[in-house]
RNA sequence: GCCCAUAUAGCUCAGUCGGUAGAGCACUUCCUUGGUAAGGAAGAGGUCUCCGGUUCAAAUCCGGAUAUGGGCUCCA
């Protein structure tokens, strides 16, 4: 006799063993009708599933997350179907739920063209209408072994021959379609309503290069038409907020064939580019940092020396002069080192914080190439912080507050934190990487900070913190980093002269806020989608004159404010007024400054801001100090 | 690097069955001096990414290269 209690704390008895579809129907009949799948005892279940003793039950309806989720794996069952019904020889693998969707993989004789997606997809809707009623049932690990190789599907036998002996596994039909599944699934495939395929890539069995490639479909699936074609809607405006397209429309930089993954910087990009970097600069200048700058290629011997001759050949660009090998460098750690080697330091020396916009090259994947995101030439707004060890606890928690502020001013919130420990393979002694991660950690236990801790995700030569952030589309991007580091500055003969009189290895912090400035302009490009705080704009206000009469004094005003130090331009074209403002707007200019014989007359200008609102007259004193203020701020657009 | 797709005017894109290319915007010139998101007219602009092949004939079909896009893998 079974006693279920709900979530609302309600219980309901029964005189014997209830299936979770019974208790559905026993609270209401609109209820059974959309249950998807049932938790009991905070365990996810098919509704088949049979209550036997007393119990927490919740059903599971699209509107929860967790059915959403049963709906894509579900779907993802219902493509399986769809191909193996269409392409009986393709073998199935597997089918997991990811981001708003779900995809699986399959081993076939030929690619799959974007007309068999069609068909599937028509396929899938055709069963779906059907209504199959599907079924679980259960077998032994060695017979569902042997079941699959009989249907000729090697991949799934595969992946049960490495769940270990003697376990249960879970089958689920429908219709004349079978897949080993975890489940649970929709208890009948007209529980799919609102599905779209939506791409076809490769993918390695097992996620592993060695093996060979599988053709992965991907789609998405909602627990209604309507959430569907909002996630469709989203991903449009997602690509309105493209990098690579607004930085043509905004004339910000190109990239060519000649140069893959090298960014050409065009005018109003370099601007940006200056703005970010002097912004940087001046965070050094005020936190104790020393800018330097060391050259961009380097002898093989130093590479040596550091071991990135041998460990990361492949990735480096090198070159050779007078019959000597040289590298362009991928990093500027060694040659920062250099810089700190020049002179005998003393403990009073540290910590030594030394910064540099370094200008790094890898001869990265031609298939990871992406915008100016993930590029081959790159700058790094980096520095390394030389210290003792217990130094280390301190400077890493004035770093965290930096980052703070900096990825505030640029109009980021949220932070994300990571905190990577030690590795398998490292090196250094345990004492020393208990004595860092401690450290490490205990500078985000005085922030008060929440971190994911991901152990053995540390580098070989020390544990990291990571940082990313949150873009408006809720997307993360992992930017900031401070490493610790325990191996280098001893391979490169750093030292400082202790209280003691004793020659002593100083310990290495790796450090960025920004990572990449390529990658991190990219990101404000699409966080902004072009629309820049005033800070940012690459032109901050253009003057526009209403007819040629008014062009001297148009010309005025815009010198006038370039000497306050914003940036300005007119466009005294002879063209009318609205087709300008068009033009403007478009170019998502945040300020026009509008002058007709009217403004002249009273010695004023005119203000209209980036979404149209019109300000009224100002004298030129009063908007000149309006921006100006706007500027120093870094305020965000209204 | 691997899988799939794509490459046509400065930009966004058409181009049917193989018969050597077209639109809109931008650009140039002229008219227009117009008050808050497109005034009008004319003109110029192309090695259809590159290299080969098939064909009387290739932007179009086939092969290769390169780059780009979406994934996979990688990311000191």
């Amino acid at each position: 006799m079974p006693v279920v209690t709900l979530p609302d704390g309600s219980r309901r008895e029964f005189d014997s063993a209830v299936s979770l579809r019974q208790v559905a129907e026993s609270i209401g009949a609109g209820l059974a009708r959309s249950a998807v799948a049932g938790k009991v005892d905070g365990r996810l279940v098919d509704l088949t599933f049979n209550i036997e003793a007393d119990a927490n039950v919740a059903i599971i309806t699209p509107r929860d997350h967790e059915g959403v989720e049963v709906i894509r794996h579900s779907a993802a069952h219902l493509l399986a179907q769809a191909v193996k019904s269409l392409y009986p020889s393709a073998q199935v693998t597997i089918g997991p739920v990811v981001e708003d969707g779900f995809y699986y993989d399959f081993a076939y004789e030929r690619p799959f063209t974007p007309d068999d997606l069609q068909a599937m997809e028509k396929k899938m809707e055709e069963l779906a209408a059907q209504n199959l009623e599907v079924k679980r049932s259960e077998l032994p690990r060695d017979e569902a072994v042997s079941f699959f190789r009989r249907l000729g599907e090697d991949y799934k036998a595969q992946i049960i021959e490495s769940i270990p002996q003697g376990e249960v596994l879970s089958l689920y039909s429908q219709g004349d379609f079978t897949d080993l599944c975890r489940g649970p699934h929709v208890p009948e495939t007209g529980k799919l309503k609102a599905f779209k395929l939506m791409k076809i890539a490769g993918s390695y069995w097992r996620g592993d290069s060695n093996n060979e490639m599988l053709q992965r479909i991907y789609g998405t699936a909602w627990a209604e038409k309507k959430d569907l074609k909002d996630y469709l809607h989203r991903l449009e405006e997602a690509e309105k907020r493209d990098h690579r397209k607004i930085a043509k429309t905004l004339d910000l930089f190109h990239l060519q064939e000649e140069a893959p993954g090298m960014v050409f910087w065009h005018p109003a990009g370099w601007t940006l580019w200056q703005t970010v970097e002097q912004y940087m600069r001046e965070v050094f200048r005020n936190n104790g940092y020393q800018e330097i700058k060391t050259p961009m290629i380097v002898g093989r011997s130093l590479w040596e020396k550091s071991g990135h001759w041998d460990k990361f050949q492949d990735q480096m660009f090198t070159t050779a002069s007078e019959e000597r090998d040289f590298a362009i460098k991928p990093m500027n750690c060694p040659c920062h080192i250099q810089v700190y080697n020049q002179g005998l330091k003393s403990y009073r020396d540290l910590p030594l914080r030394l910064a540099e916009f370094g200008s790094c090259h890898r001869n990265e994947l031609s298939g990871v190439l992406h915008g100016i995101m993930r590029v081959r030439g790159f700058t790094q707004d980096d520095a390394h912080i030389f210290c003792t060890e217990e130094q280390v606890q301190a400077e890493v928690s004035e770093f965290i507050d930096l980052l703070h502020r900096v990825y505030a001013d640029f109009g980021f919130g949220e932070v994300l934190v990571k905190l990577s420990t030690r590795p398998q393979k490292r090196v250094g002694s345990d004492e020393v990487w208990d004595k860092a991660e401690a450290a490490l950690e205990q500078a985000l236990h005085s922030k008060g900070l929440a971190y994911d801790l991901q152990p053995g995700e540390g580098a070989f030569y020390g544990p990291k913190i990571e940082f990313s952030l949150k873009d408006c589309l809720n997307r993360v991007w992992q930017c900031g980093t401070i490493q610790v580091d325990f191996s280098m500055p001893e391979r490169l003969g750093a030292v400082y002269v202790a209280e003691s009189g004793a020659k002593q290895t100083p310990v290495m912090l790796h450090r960025a806020i920004l990572g990449s400035m390529e990658r991190f302009i990219g990101i404000l490009i699409e966080h902004y989608a072009g629309y820049f705080p005033l800070w940012l704009a690459p032109t901050q206000v253009v003057v526009l004159n209403i007819t040629d009469r008014q062009a001297e004094y148009a010309q005025n005003i815009a010198n006038e404010l370039s000497s306050k130090g914003l940036r300005v331009k007119t466009d005294l074209r002879n063209e009318k007024i609205g087709f300008k403002i068009r033009e403007h707007s478009m170019h998502r200019m945040p300020y026009l400054l509008i002058v007709g014989d009217k403004e002249v007359d009273a010695q004023t200008v005119t203000l209209r801001t980036q979404n149209g609102n019109d300000l009224g007259s100002f004298t030129l004193f009063d908007v000149a100090e309006r921006l100006v203020d706007e500027v120093t701020k870094r305020a965000a657009n209204a």
